[in-house]
DNA sequence: TTCTATCCATAGAATATCTATGGTTATGCG
DNA sequence: CGCATAACCATAGATATTCTATGGATAGAA
């Protein structure tokens, strides 16, 4: 039934650590950047992410504390840690090697 | 925790389809082939495929029929209907524009 | 005759995402 | 002033997809 997700399964962990890589964000400002970045193809809901967050802080991937945003609200800002930034690197290449691998059974000759 | 998937969730389907897209092939030879194009980094596990074929069918994306196989074997070789060629086709616009998207996200300047 | 490759298929576990909820607070607008 | 809305956090349960583990059958090679 074609695809229901919002994203490629999969592939959040690594879109979330590439975010924060660029700079410490609160998870709302997660969920904005993915989006905008993306032209909202890449719609990251909130039951998706919040406990992604809680994972990759288990993990030990990024750290989070409690904030103040410029909009004077409490928001916990979460930071890429140096295994995070291992762990980004690690899922980048592997999802290069899948695409390209994939690219390769579809450009194979004969239909589109 | 990484990737511990054989290939990325989501591509079964296409990847199928797209194989049966250049011509009909038993389950095992679309696993084969599958695996053989990408250079062993895609497997379909025979769990996964059996079902997915199952799906397909259900869905009269691909038809079905006994046939031997030149190795003298009783194999069930699956063929392409219009329906699953149109739904290749939404697939596989529906991939390009994810990968394009998560491209963006992805190449923004700001750490590798 | 034993092993390996070729073939089919299902049940149950594990994983990842979504939907649906529920709650707090700042600010703009009528 | 009251209300709507956007900005924020978070969890529970449903759904979907893939994997692991099994089980079975046969042809051909060693």
């Amino acid at each position: 039934m074609a695809d229901k997700t919002d994203l490629l399964p999969g592939t959040l962990d690594m879109l979330i650590l590439k975010t924060l890589a660029r700079a410490p964000l609160h998870g709302y400002g997660v969920a904005l950047s993915i989006k905008r970045l993306s032209d909202d193809v890449l719609t990251v809901e909130e039951g998706s992410l919040y406990p992604a967050l809680q994972r990759l802080l288990l993990q030990g991937w990024v750290k989070a504390e409690w904030k103040m945003t410029e909009t004077k609200r409490r928001a916990r800002f979460y930071t890429l840690t140096a295994a995070g930034r291992r762990q980004l690197g690690i899922e980048l290449s592997q999802y290069e090697q899948m695409i390209a691998a994939i690219g390769r059974v579809l450009s194979d000759p004969k239909e589109a």
